[in-house]
DNA sequence: TTGTAGGCGTTATCAC
DNA sequence: GTGATAACGCCTACAA
């Protein structure tokens, strides 16, 4: 592909009458310039539209502006959150994010982790599948996100789930509630896992009559038929989700079998989005502080970029939000 | 920032006992070096765990692998629905999507823009915001895409927004609605125009009684403060909004205001997302095509790689959805 | 069929 | 302070 080729600091030099060298110096606003020189330069950079080629600057460089984004899924709108925190903070700090999208299959995954390493990525913030075997370039920094792999020794940031699972389960014993379901998406997955761990702690702790995880598949129409099957025999009178998917499946399946929320059955749902607001009930939701799991990503990100990096967890609290679809009920 | 030196093909050219001509070609799959060779240069890079260099490449190739992709609010559903189609196209297509927020305030727009131009990428999804004002590399390929600005003269894709309007408002009319009210977000941006100016056409030619445009700003927030305000005089039978976010905002006013859907305010949404089917009512929307969006928006950029790109302005037809919020009344 | 060498656009290291 | 010049890692004529 033969594209005409653009002007370079070559032909910027020539116009100021100067050297590559000192116009590169120049443009970069070194301090070693002469003003005079340096306002030749920039203007004849200006004049002539020069658009530096940071292609070759970080070849030579061995170096780069450029992170990647590993995600799972785009279309989820805790990872579209997630996403925009983390592009805002790095093109604040001057970095481009080049995003990927790794499904939840895994499928491909190690292999387009190969090519934001031939792109020469600076790091890499990763979202891990469940199916990810840790195949990376250790000189590469990679921070994970949202799921903690610890087996990995990489820095990470995450809610603490554990502790999600079981303030969900509290809040729902607190309003009265003895028996109470979880649905998850999958324990495969980290957090998943996690949660269903604190949730099924505190039941147990609490002495609950009837406390069971449920593992509702990847997809809210899943969920509905997976939750649907066992709601037939004695539903409980609370349900907690593990994800946003599996909210939106849960109040599919209350709705098909005719159980009304909160009458028949609290819900609890998991990540704050926008319509959880404005549906009728409002959801009641246990809420990630996803600007400062961005914020504490980016933070790790630079760090590491200065070779100060430890494998440091992050764990943040998550925050029960109480709306409409969680009622208080009495003893049974 | 001093990084260890990774290994390159001349470390593997020196493995297996070749030139780094002959390890390039063989790389690269070329057919003029023998298969014995072939495959002690594909071994070794197998063994030393070789990483090709695609900076190196494109800077000697002038190309690359990577587009840059423009969206002004990346936790926008339809935009992230639009994303996502596009990077798993450009994907199994072998290339990278470098993602850039543009903010609706278009902020630091065409700066971000230059950052895409200057790492070189070979072409540019663009979705404009309302202040951008054309500027752009006209070296490299673009394509518009979701709001079409005819004066740029660049090849776009989007939705027949007149047509959507049109088809909204007669929607509603044939369900015996004359009191119909658009809310959109601003004017000032191009679909949300046309949607508001094929609604009022078709107003204006089945002669509705009342039929206005509102604009009701970018968020939900504003939506449901703007639109309230204007509902406390004489409501309509129904209202067409003009995006997800208004149309969020919309049920807001309304719930704000004591007034039930479909009862007393059909409500006809735009975009379809996941949880419009969840609301109870669930809401009838005007869906895009967005699968098929990013499918032509894709096709257009790769014939622009070749070469023969003309400035074609694919529009493409929406699809009203009949759900739960919209019902029909009689003849006033 | 294979090797050699020049150059892509930049930055960094030197002399001057 | 400024200007040659040598890399950076790769590709590609072109020569062998």
């Amino acid at each position: 592909v033969a594209r005409e080729r653009s002007i370079t600091i070559k032909h910027i030099a020539a116009e100021a009458g100067v050297s590559v060298g000192t116009a590169s110096n120049a443009l970069a606003g070194r301090p070693t310039v002469a003003p005079e020189l340096r306002a030749r330069v920039v203007e004849a950079a200006r004049r002539m539209n020069y658009r530096p080629n940071s292609v070759a600057a970080n070849l030579r460089r061995h170096n780069s502006r450029t992170v990647g984004l590993c995600i799972p899924a785009l279309n989820n709108p805790f990872f579209c959150d997630l996403m925009q925190r983390l592009v805002g903070l790095a093109e604040e700090d001057g970095y481009e994010v080049l995003v990927l999208e790794t499904r939840e299959d895994g499928r491909d995954e190690a292999k387009k982790l190969e090519t934001l390493y031939s792109n020469r990525v600076r790091g890499v913030f990763m979202v891990p599948t469940a199916v990810w075997k840790g195949e990376r370039d250790s000189n590469i920094p990679m921070i994970v996100v949202d799921r903690i792999r610890p087996e990995e020794g990489l820095p990470s940031v995450a809610l603490d789930n554990h502790a999600a699972g079981v303030a969900a389960f509290e809040a729902l014993y607190d309003l009265g509630h003895r028996s109470i379901w979880m649905a998850v998406n999958s324990r495969k997955i980290w957090n998943s896992r996690q949660r269903a761990e604190g949730f099924l702690a505190a039941a147990k702790r609490l002495r609950a009559k009837d406390a069971r995880v449920l593992e509702v598949g990847m997809t809210p129409q899943q969920t509905a038929i997976t939750l649907g099957g066992a709601l037939t025999t004695s539903p409980p009178t609370a349900i907690v989700t593990g994800s946003g998917i599996a909210t939106l499946g849960t109040l599919r399946a209350l709705q098909d079998h005719g159980l009304s929320t909160p009458a028949d059955v609290s819900v609890l749902g998991f990540d704050d989005v926008p319509w959880m607001d404005v549906l009728r009930p409002s959801i009641s939701v246990v809420a990630q502080p996803i600007e400062e799991i961005g914020r504490r990503a980016w933070k790790l990100m630079l760090a590491a970029f200065e070779g100060k990096s430890r494998p440091e967890h992050v764990l943040l609290e998550a925050k029960i939000i109480h709306r409409e679809s969680t009622r208080r009920i009495g003893d049974h």
